[in-house]
DNA sequence: TGCAAAATGTAGCCTAGGGTACATTCGGTG
DNA sequence: CACCGAATGTACCCTAGGCTACATTTTGCA
């Protein structure tokens, strides 16, 4: 690259740099964004947990690999990994346990799924669209989002 | 666990299978949500080069990696595999271009953040909290709720 | 009660995606 | 035109999260 191409790359990056968000800004918005990735898997862990717990009485690896769709292999790494980081307690050959964390965990993961679905049905979504895109979208709505969405289904109620 | 505690569990699990989806749809869902993961940074890094080269006129590693809030390394790791994958091409230390299908990819990409963004603020969410939020949101948005967005962009804009 | 099936666990492999430390190449300027 | 700083690339390490194949333990039922 001469002098000349450079100078032009940094005029058009000067006029362009209105319409583009500043690189910092877009940095941390990536930077968030993979960050609730990795809270996604224990979130999704607690939810199924609880739900077992609530349907069969206890959660087995087996049963949570069912609902995941992934192997009981899988189930169990994660659950290792859980156990570390205090949402969960098992002992070998033992069905899965929430701690308290886990619990609070598990809560905000339902109450977040739960208004989202409901707000993507109020909108206007199939239910079964609906209950796939609330699956992934849950764990990247703000509170604030989450408060708009809330609004919007009691405005839809009353109507 | 004995075979009263065995029936029992069986009971529960008949009894809530109205509230809880079938393992099987749920594991659907949940597979669907994780194979979108693996598109995410492939449109995200589409969608920054494409900005990178209409803003600037090229895109080079460094600028995406300052975009992104990832070190350089990453974004040459990222990019050999995009390359593997068809996404985009690059000669040693020269910059990066987009593949027809790189093209597309950044558009579609573009395509869904603008929507999602923009359904976001119309909904009244704060712009800066569209902006982090509708990053997240828009790997996971079904065509179907995507037009849905849409029309209730419409519908705002002509109120 | 003992045995077979189901559940759980272990070993080892893979990819993606993040990092640091260091090597190499490029490019603009003195 | 040589040199220095910036950009790019390489080597190696880590975690998460998938998998298969095989080992071990539990559990229900004949």
């Amino acid at each position: 690259m001469n002098s000349a191409k450079q100078t032009l790359r940094r005029a058009a990056a000067n006029k362009a740099s209105q319409a583009l968000l500043r690189p910092e800004t877009q940095a941390r918005i990536h930077r968030k964004t993979r960050s609730a990735h990795g809270e996604e898997r224990s979130q999704d862990y607690a939810e199924t947990i609880a739900d077992l717990i609530d349907a069969c009485g206890e959660a087995r690896a087996t049963d949570i690999a069912k609902r995941l769709g992934v192997t009981h292999v899988t189930v169990i790494k994660t659950i290792a990994r859980l156990q570390r980081d205090g949402v969960v307690t098992t002992r070998p050959y033992r069905s899965i346990f929430l701690t308290e964390q886990g619990r609070k965990l598990a809560e905000e993961a339902r109450r977040r799924h739960a208004i989202v679905l409901e707000f993507l049905i109020a909108l206007g979504v199939k239910p079964e669209t609906a209950a796939t895109d609330s699956e992934g979208i849950e764990h990247h709505v703000s509170e604030e989002t989450l408060e708009i969405f809330q609004k919007f289904i009691r405005e839809k109620r009353t109507t």
